[in-house]
This record gives structure tokens, C-alpha cells and sequence, in this order.
DNA sequence: TACAGTTCAATGGTCCAATCATTGAACTTT
DNA sequence: AAAGTTCAATGATTGGACCATTGAACTGTA
């Protein structure tokens, strides 16, 4: 049996929670707009600013998004997969996901991926990955080892959402913002290696040899955060808690 | 390369990114608190209401916790999963993510989860596992649905938990946090089958035959799905998505 | 001394009433 | 037409006040 903690429920609270009812009924829908935030204010009996706490909330989730001006107000949005990324990110932040149980996570994800996208995949799709090798291999060659990197990540993005599939989609940018900041911190190493494993990985699985383009991407990964590892552990020294120390 | 959206950048955002990037570079950490809103207010020459929107940000995503009371304040938290359940959550409402997708994605994953349980298993997991499927079949023969289903649900984060990972932990929660609710609206329907498939899967795992516990997993899910889909399509009409339509 | 009850300062939560800044549509002029 | 101007709508921000909760410090009693 699940336990829900009990909260005291303030009222900002409780108003996007009925916001969150009326899209979950369909009574809102993407694009509709909400009254403004006086009227909010007037129609729940409440202050303007807790109003806007509640949006705020409801913008933090990616459930509305709101503009300014004439014909602003607070939109229903279709979501908001870099909330998804943030959450993960502070989690990392803090040491509540390590780089080790990211690594491993990204491992087995990726395997799926893999495996999907080659089930899927289509000309186009195709294009857009080869398109994104040739990039990051004339970036390599001509030294550019930021945007080289930048390519590269962007390669795993582009084969989850080859599999059309936005939990992947999510999951695997999530972890790939995570791995940006963290190759940011420590810098790239990667040569034209990379370049010639994926260009082994899209063979594979334009054959339609899942298996092998699987294998193709683990060993990769395999050799790629066996060096974040080493590196972590060289640079970085591992975050720790501290139940109840006041920052002054 | 990735674009990043032009935002003005409002005032409380600047604010919640100092503090994310203090977390960040290890400034602070889980367990410390930030000095009151009105200290806050007074360090960054803004409002209060500006402090308390940047903390509601950060509350939202789960980068602090905000107490009430003499002894209370804003302090360094180590993530909130559930606001990785509330984006996909949102995105479900509105479309953004089909049942079809969540469904497909949830076999993915649940294989990978059964794989690495079976990998990582230890006794202690094992009697929480089994322990769960006892209460399910007694809930079941006494005709509990509701209840046997929580237990049903449970059952599968109880799996994710097993493998330890924070990743694949927070992407079932928020699958089966969904899946719930979906359930909470069709009514439940599995019988003492899946008591029988879940003690087979069990008894797979202890022998170690990662192979055979998929294999077991996936045909339980795909007669579930199969079933989901069936009452989905007959209850449910798909939401559309309308563009401009301003709520009256 | 030990315990029960009371007080009270600290802190987040809420409210009211303004003003600022931006946006885009309506209007005006060329 | 096209370019520029005006202006109302709307979110963003501010200031100041008061409420509600919490837990530690204090007080009184057995």
C-alpha cells in the first residue's frame, strides 16, 4: 500500500491542482488559454500572487506556459520533456544519482534504443544520423572538440527519437544533458574512433542487424565511461551529505 | 547543434539558477539551509515574492524542501522523483504521450528492470517480492480489486527498486504512477493469473534465468496491454489537440 | 530534579494595492 | 499599401502588512 505524506495543502497548491484536474478531464486542452491572473485571483477568492505560485508550479512541470503582452495568459502546454532532465540533473547535483548509476543506466536505455531505432528507422531518419556523423567527424578533423562533442551527444538524441518514443526520448536527453555538463567539466577526449563506430553502428542497423549494432554501441559506451570513470575518479572528489548544516 | 528558446530572463529565474549553480559547484549541499526569504530578498535586491517564486521553482523540481516554523526554511534536498511522474503525467493528459507509447516503453523497460533484478536480486528483495505477490492473492480471493491492483502495481517498482538504479526507478515509478490512474479509470480485470505468472517470474529469477523471467514478464504484459488497449479504444476518445481555442 | 504547560520569536504562507514592461492589435499617417 | 504610432491587455515586480505554524526557551509545579 502506497502511503501519500500527509501536507498540509497551501493554497497555491490547490489551485493547480484543479487546473490539473480540468486538463486531465480534457475540459482544458492543448493551446487553450486560462484567464488571466486577476481573474484567477477573483474567481478562486484568492490573492493574484498566489495565483501565480501556482503557475509557476504548473509552468515548472511543463503543464502550462505562459507569455506576456495583449495576447499573453497562461497557455496548456504539450509538455515540457527538459523538466524531466532538470529534475535529474539536480538529483545528480547532490550525488542522488551517481555517475556510475548513470553510466549503467544509459548502458541498458541505450541497448533498447538501439534495437527500436533499427526497427524503425527510416530514410529520413537515416539522413539526419549520417548527416550528424559527417558533422561531428569534420568537426574532429579541424579541432573543434566542443562542437565535436555537442555532435556527438546529439547522436544519442537523434537515435531515441528515431524510436519515436517520447519516454526514451525523454530518459535518454535527460541523461545525455547530465553527461554534456559533466564532459563540459572534464573535458573530451573522444578522437575519429567514435566516428567509425557509429559508422559500423548505422551499417548494422540499416541490415537490420539489431544484435550487431547493439553490440556495436556497447562496446563503445564501454570504452567511453570506462575513461569518464577514470576521470571522475582523478578530478573529482565525490559529493558529500550533511544532514543539518546551516549555511550562513 | 542545439538551439536554446531566447527567454527574457525573469528575475526569479536568475535567482533559482544561482542557487542551482551553488548546488552545483558543491556550495551547497543536501541538508543545508538557505537563509530566509527575507534575507534572500534583502541579498538579491528583489521582493520577497520574486525569492518565493524562485523557490517555488526549485520546490518543484525538488531541489529543496521549504519548511514552515521557527526552526524551518528552505533547505537542499536530494530530488523529488515523483516531479519526473508529474512532467510525463502532464504530457499523458494532453496526448503529448499516447497509452501505445507508454505501453511499448514499459515492455522496454521492464525487461531491462527484470534483467538487472535478476542480476542484483538479494534475499531481502526477495521477500519484499514475494511478500507483495502473498498480499495480491489474498486481496484477490477476497475480492479486493482495488486494493490487489495497488499491490499489482507496486509489485513492479518493488522490481525497479531491486536493480538500485535511480534512473530506471524514477522512469517506472512514473509509468506505473500513470498507469494507475488509468487503471483507476477502466477498473481492474486480471485475475489469480498473474499471481501464477509473477510466482513463475519469481522462481525464474532465483535460478538466475534472466532469459526466462523476460520471457515471462513480456507475455504477462502483452496480455495486460493487449487489454488496455481494447478498453482504451472502446471508453476513451483520443483528445485533440486545438490550437487557439480560448478558454470562456 | 523532572515534567508538564506556556510563551514567543522565527519563518513560511497569504493578502492588498500599486506600478513597470512587454506585446501585439488597432489606428493613423505617409 | 506601407510604415509608424497609440494603446489596452497581461504578465512581472515591488512594498508593506498580517496570518499560521512550529519548536525552542521559559516557567511553574509536583
Amino acid at each position: 500500500m502506497a502511503l501519500a505524506a500527509v501536507r498540509t495543502r497551501r493554497t497555491f497548491e490547490a489551485v493547480s491542482e484543479q487546473i490539473r484536474a480540468q486538463v486531465r478531464a480534457g475540459a482544458l486542452r492543448v493551446g487553450d488559454r486560462l484567464p488571466n491572473e486577476r481573474e484567477l485571483a477573483k474567481t478562486f477568492e484568492i490573492s493574484r500572487h498566489a495565483v501565480r505560485e501556482s503557475l509557476r508550479e504548473l509552468e515548472s512541470m511543463g503543464m502550462v506556459t505562459l507569455k506576456k503582452g495583449a495576447t499573453g495568459g497562461a497557455f496548456i502546454s504539450d509538455g515540457r520533456p527538459d523538466a524531466v532532465s532538470d529534475v535529474m540533473r539536480g538529483m545528480f547535483y547532490v550525488g542522488g544519482i551517481s555517475l556510475e548509476q548513470l553510466t549503467e543506466a544509459r548502458l541498458w536505455i541505450e541497448s533498447v534504443v538501439v534495437r527500436v531505432a533499427t526497427a524503425r528507422a527510416d530514410a529520413a531518419a537515416y539522413a539526419l544520423l549520417e548527416e550528424n556523423v559527417r558533422l561531428a567527424e569534420a568537426e574532429t578533423l579541424a579541432g573543434r572538440l566542443n562542437v565535436k562533442t555537442q555532435h556527438n551527444i546529439e547522436f544519442h538524441n537523434l537515435l531515441a527519437a528515431t524510436t519515436g518514443n517520447p519516454v526514451l526520448i525523454m530518459t535518454m536527453n535527460a541523461m545525455m544533458n547530465i553527461l554534456r555538463e559533466f564532459v563540459g567539466q572534464v573535458g573530451s577526449v573522444m578522437g575519429l574512433d567514435v566516428i567509425q563506430s557509429r559508422r559500423r553502428l548505422l551499417r548494422h542497423m540499416r541490415a537490420g542487424d539489431a544484435d550487431k549494432a547493439v553490440a556495436e554501441m556497447e562496446k563503445h559506451l564501454n570504452v567511453l565511461h570506462a575513461h569518464y570513470r577514470e576521470v571522475a575518479a582523478k578530478i573529482k572528489a565525490p559529493p558529500k551529505r550533511n544532514k543539518s548544516n546551516a549555511a550562513k
